[in-house]
DNA sequence: TCAAAAGTGTTCGATATACACCCATGC
DNA sequence: GCATGGGTGTATATCGAACACTTTTGA
């Protein structure tokens, strides 16, 4: 007897990371506006004529509006029973159209500045950034998409470490820089030496500009110089 | 009106590296035994009821007649256009059936030993090992999968630089070690430091056992020792 | 004795780590 | 004036890069 082939549907699904001064946290949407705790990754099935790459920057947009958002493919998640939870199948019928007996996903991973401000005219009626250490019970797979995201963040900046300045706003303090990279890499990294490798970087530039109310010694803003790490980046 | 979602067969292709002395090769499979030029990479559609990773192991269990082999899924391949091409449409059509519209494929990294004795058991009836600087122009996007490949392999190794020892005999020379990284870095490595790298690892034993027959002096063996490696990791 | 590859040591500079003190500000 | 975080400098260790000569063997 010959063997059956899959014939399925296929989705994307996009982790998010957002910065702010507690740490790391990922955009999340709620199916449910009534449901405080129905939480999932953004993603969407993808369509007749399109790329995967296509439909994640198309769900990106519809979730941030922003129209190119810095993405990277990271892993295709195809368990066969990754659908098969009940509630899982309920949501795709109603959201979708019944009768998805399976459902393979690409997975991405994003960065955004959290202070953005998103797209509310989008499919997501409501979206949160969700502390990545309070990251609730997801649909489908979700949880695992998430857990595995985290160890991709690190490759990924470690092949190329201005993906960071994503995160940060466009002016930001050494400071916030730091806490950034310790919780990236969950370890703690002595300041003065940070300082030191930060203000070597050319591409780091320094702003006249400096805090203001402040209750200690107000500390200078940089900005990430684009043009000049293009420059430092050719020379290597 | 309703976007229409893609609704499609997904299949994975295998980019299998190998190492000689004249440098690394890819494994390839002659779709035509009549037709000299005709290869392509190793590859399936997944079962009902398969994971992708399951599928990959299938491939390259048949193969090479190893059941687990080392291997990396490094990119979903899913241009709208990657099967369109009339004489694939035509391939398709004859080997697995028709009306295949559209095909998304998985990638898969895997390293093997070039020497090992390859399965001829297989629906493969005819693979080569072909040197990396003459792939011939082959079916679907399998040359662009070839290219991000090379990529890949590099990132890897980089993450985990054991992975090296899979592409060589279980008993190598430094010499032939130090040609691998060469060929994976495509750039001049110093053989007095690389010596000196290399003797200092733990995990790479020395033999008394030293090369025979060869017009110069003999180059000694070492082997690597996976249970040394893991100690070593453990106490990063 | 020659060709061909194996094997060995030293120096230097760059980079990472460890560590301690003074500075500016609001309260 | 004190609590809070910002900012600087020095000493040491580690790692990688540059670099030249001797050894062994078969032909």
């Amino acid at each position: 007897m010959k063997p059956r082939f899959i014939h399925t549907y296929v989705s994307v699904d996009c982790v998010v990371f957002g910065f702010d001064d507690d740490g790391l946290n990922i955009l999340l949407v709620r199916r449910d506006e009534n449901n405080q705790k129905d939480l999932k990754l953004p993603g969407s099935l993808i369509y007749d004529e399109e790329d995967v790459d296509d439909a994640a920057n198309r769900v990106l947009f519809e979730l941030t509006g922003i129209k190119k958002m810095t993405l990277r493919q990271f892993r295709c998640f195809a368990s066969p029973d990754r659908a098969s939870k009940s509630e899982d199948i309920k949501w795709l019928d109603k959201e979708y159209q019944p009768n998805i007996n399976r459902l393979i996903t690409v997975a991405y991973l994003s960065l955004c500045k959290i202070d953005r401000k998103l797209n509310n005219v989008s499919k997501y009626k409501q979206t949160e950034w969700c502390p990545l250490r309070e990251i609730p019970k997801m649909p489908f797979d979700h949880n695992q998409i998430v857990k595995e995201s985290l160890n991709e963040i690190r490759r990924w900046i470690e092949h190329d470490p201005s993906m960071v300045f994503e995160l940060l706003p466009n002016k930001f303090t050494i400071s916030q820089l730091h806490r950034l990279y310790e919780a990236i890499y969950e370890k703690d990294i002595d300041i003065r030496n940070f300082h030191k490798k930060v203000t070597a970087m050319p591409y780091v530039v320094r702003l006249e500009e400096i805090q203001k109310n402040v209750s200690h010694r107000a500390a200078r803003f940089y900005k990430f110089d684009k043009k000049a790490h293009n420059k430092y980046k050719a020379n290597m």
